[in-house]
DNA sequence: TGTACATCAGTGAACGCGCGTTCACTGATGTAC
DNA sequence: TGTACATCAGTGAACGCGCGTTCACTGATGTAC
């Protein structure tokens, strides 16, 4: 464990995940490649198959950690939201992570990944359980499960469409107040 | 323009449209590649670059015929929603386009492409001011641009939701009716 | 406590691949006279 | 109508690149006796 061991590293797995993420987090366009993330470790581009059998099983892990720590960014803001405004602030932290880690926020839910990974489904489920539990808390519906996929795809899509500048995305407080508004028009709008 | 005239090709910009859109059609997964595209249009590799400067312009052509479909799409559904089942076919639409045609929908919605291409930005105003008309129709608000935009956000989420396996996505009719409910839920649903 | 040995976690060189792009070229087309 | 020539739209070979992955290897570690 002593740092002059170079050989053996102590936690590579962990540190190539660390890696990946910091790259991910400085060029929020970079499409992550094993021998990248590997050099960024410090370590030759053959290692990383000591501990994932292949690129995709490196994403995923990275995947896992950025559901951990949208999950985190979300209850930290509002552990038990039970306001419309408070549903509000939880669009604006979902749109904020997405547009502030973006290459996290891509690995996380774009393609290429197994979906099959109890991991991922877990962390997915952590998602829609915990808008649920919100929902249920401060709205009036016969569907709440419907209602908090509904919730989770408004901000997911406002994530992406800003994302993807198909909305302004900037400054970052413009989208901020535009996020918010859009969530509370939804939420006081009515079917004639 | 005889068919032998194997040189001075016709119409060799079209014709590359139509086969990388075939070849997102064929294999949603696919990476498009230049040389690709060039090779299914049977043309050789440097062929391209008399008519796109590089691949992203090929690209975003390809995106720009999309964006016109998916119009064609929604609006042949219907062309003026007036009730919340025909806003609830819309995201059906919307969604169906998604998951029926996967590559093509990426590459109309995911980074790469300039944001400045006024064919782009015209294509997203086109549908944002579609739901736009919808919305102001149908619905009670005092924002009805900040509800398109969250109705846009909404059915955007439930496609590429449903399309990252987020969502369970199979078979096409449970998706159809889970996007009915979701939106139909939405609508309804009151902040207690 | 010391030694032999199995195992683990790295190295670095090499593989084959497909890619975007450039370049000098040539065949086909259309226009001026 | 026929010819010279400029232009246009292709070709095909080559460039350099970075990638995922494999392989035989070796240095470090830990365990059995």
């Amino acid at each position: 464990m002593s740092a002059t061991s170079s050989y053996h590293h102590g936690d590579l797995p962990a540190t190539l995940v660390r890696s990946a993420i910091e790259m991910l987090d400085e060029d929020g366009d970079v499409e992550l490649s094993l021998r990248g993330v590997a050099r960024r470790a410090g370590v030759s581009s053959a290692a990383p198959y000591r501990h994932f059998p292949d690129r995709t099983a490196l994403l995923s892990a990275v995947a896992a950690v950025g559901y951990q720590q949208l999950m985190i960014s979300l209850a930290t803001e509002h552990p038990e939201p039970s306001s419309a405004d408070d549903l509000a602030d939880l669009a604006v932290a979902y749109v904020d992570f997405a547009l502030t880690r973006p290459g996290l926020f891509r690995v996380m839910f774009t393609e290429g990944c197994d979906r099959t990974i109890p991991d991922r489904v877990a962390a997915v489920e952590a998602i829609h359980a915990y808008l649920g539990a919100a929902v249920t808390r401060l709205m009036k519906t016969d569907a709440p499960e419907a209602v908090a996929t509904a919730m989770w795809s408004l901000v997911h899509g406002l994530a992406f469409l800003h994302l993807d500048g198909k909305l302004d995305a900037s400054p970052r407080e413009a989208v901020a107040a535009r996020v918010r508004e859009t969530v509370l028009a939804m939420l006081a709008a009515r079917v004639r």
